[in-house]
DNA sequence: TTGAAAGCGCTAACAA
DNA sequence: TTGTTAGCGCTTTCAA
């Protein structure tokens, strides 16, 4: 059996530290953390007898340990409703970015629109340490983050508001986009006209719905409660909620569509309607233009973006009073929105 | 200025440790620790002690130290092309799913198909010791996490396979599920069939082109090298090349599309088209039912889930030698594929 | 230019 | 049942 006692080697489940890396090149600890981190003051050949020593045991740099000294984890944690999401995923890409540029590593999670998830989630990243916070929230409480603010950790609601606490948000203009929209449906003829949307109490579902009632309210049209639909979006249930409105003796002749997964469901019911039923949808779809879907669109880049772009400015320091930033919409007409009512409807 | 010596409170930037709950709570660390990970041996009464320091303090355990000392971080890295490509964005969240389950936290990035980047994302989260690491490759060479691996960072590749170094990877049939999906153009009568894919050096793109020539081979069809198109995926490059294999003396009839991006781009070429084209193309798309476009369906979330659960085999102790598993795909006839050639085509 | 010693906040091992 | 001590791998401080 060779002796390797005088050069150490990788051994498997053990890691070589910097210890290790010094006693091979016969130099100091201190010397060796001199190398990795690019500290000035080590001579050329003290380098290259370091470095090596660092290919020849395999040596990465524990970050957890360095993390555990500095007090900063240079990552940043995102907590969002569905990692799956088309609407969301490109939301993640963009603040992954941003933290890429600021050399911090990304960890995130799905709330599944679950309050306590989002909590465990959010609190999870905390105890990681982590060096900021961005969130789109599914809970209305978030009191639970005041000791983490409070000790140091930037924290940015996105999509929706924080609740009960005073904090960064940068959101979508959802009330705005709703009312152009609705408004847009009314401009082509509509009078009797569908909400369906999410869950009440998330926040953009009710403005959404406020939208709706603005425009119609402007319009001095009346609203007929039956029309207006807040719920689950698994297609099941809007399925049978866009059915619902488009039945009865005085059925709606235009559905406005509270976000992506209500417009997917509400574009395949009226396709199989025998008349054409006017729509708007609130978010864009991929292929929506050749399906002459009429959206409001948001751009979900710039809100992760943005948003991101403000949690390192806190980092960087920024102490003014927490901010709101709204993002604008835009009515995107394809067709879809710009059908007229069915004569004699 | 009231004195506040007696009872520390929390400072801003300063967190409290489990030392100053102890000092809080008149036990000692250990007691604390025991409380904080509910081990037994602490008497309610004591306990009770316990919780109110924590949360007077607000205090939160630091799962940096806590890593550093128990050798499993609890998280896993995952290395994908795009987290807001539409097909890598399930399988991202599968993996989350998974890792949830499992109790471990997901770290993940996006080399933009640059095997540079796919590098440094990976060793970065290597240096943060995640217990494991999957991997959507963008290189062709792994060996760079040869000491990882030997230090005992599970991996395992998904969507494509390793390059170099023997691993486990969990991949889908791209050779058989092109094959089949240009077999079913030729049954619908197409002699002329392009194949527009993505750069030849992506495993995945080439193996597709593979079954793209088994299939022509099999029926005895000849191939013209320039209905071959390998390149990036950009819509204006897509669109130069679908425009392109559609010109000239002897037009294809019918093209196979080799990716979820390329297919968007085919369809909206195509649709501007006189005549209409034949188009298989390869992944699902959104909404792909009612634009009737026929695919080879892929289910992203279970090569997620599958990888991941494949991670965890290993992380709990599983020494077998690597396997690949390779995932079948699936046939979705909606109309697109089934078009019949021009006549006089 | 180089290195020794202390300590980040926690858990493991052991002692009381 | 409870507490004390050592040490995980690194950076900071300070001295040589």
């Amino acid at each position: 059996m060779a002796d390797t006692s005088r050069s150490p080697q990788p051994r498997y489940g053990a890691r070589p530290t910097m210890k290790d890396v010094a006693a091979r090149a016969g130099v100091g600890l201190k010397t060796v953390s001199r190398v990795v981190n690019g500290e000035p003051g080590v001579t050329p050949d003290t380098e290259r007898r370091v470095r090596e020593a660092i290919t020849g045991l395999g040596f990465r740099r524990n970050d957890s340990a360095r993390v555990l000294r500095k007090g900063r984890t240079a990552s940043v944690g995102l907590v969002l409703e569905d990692l799956a999401d088309p609407f969301y995923a490109p939301l993640n890409r963009a603040v992954e970015e941003v933290a890429r540029d600021h050399g911090a590593l990304l960890i995130n999670g799905s709330s599944a629109e679950d309050p306590e998830r989002e909590q465990e989630l959010a609190l999870a990243f905390c105890a990681r340490r982590v060096d900021g916070l961005l969130i789109i929230p599914a809970g209305r409480d978030h009191r639970y983050l005041e000791p983490e603010i409070a000790a140091g950790i930037a924290t940015v609601f996105v999509d929706r508001p924080a609740g009960l606490i005073d904090a960064d948000a940068v959101l979508s203009d959802s009330m705005g986009g709703a009312r152009e929209g609705v408004a847009h449906l009314i401009a082509h003829g509509h009078r009797r006209i569908a909400f369906v949307g999410d869950q009440p109490r998330i926040h953009t579902a009710s403005e959404r719905l406020r939208g709706y009632r603005t425009a119609m309210a402007e319009a001095g049209l009346p609203v007929d409660e039956s029309w207006v639909s807040l719920g689950p979006t698994a297609p099941e249930h809007v399925r049978a909620e866009v059915d619902r409105v488009l039945s009865g003796p005085e059925p709606v002749t235009a559905v406005f569509a509270g976000n992506n997964r209500v417009t997917v469901t509400a574009v395949r019911v009226l396709a199989e309607r025998p008349h054409p039923v006017a729509l708007v949808g609130f978010d864009d779809l991929e292929l929506a233009d050749l399906l002459g879907i009429t959206v409001i669109a948001q751009d979900a880049a710039r809100l992760g973006r943005t948003a991101a772009e403000q949690l390192f400015r806190r980092l960087e320091g920024a102490t003014e009073a927490p901010r709101q930033t709204v993002l604008p919409t835009r009515l995107v007409a394809r067709g879809s929105g710009e059908l007229p009512p069915r004569p004699g409807a």
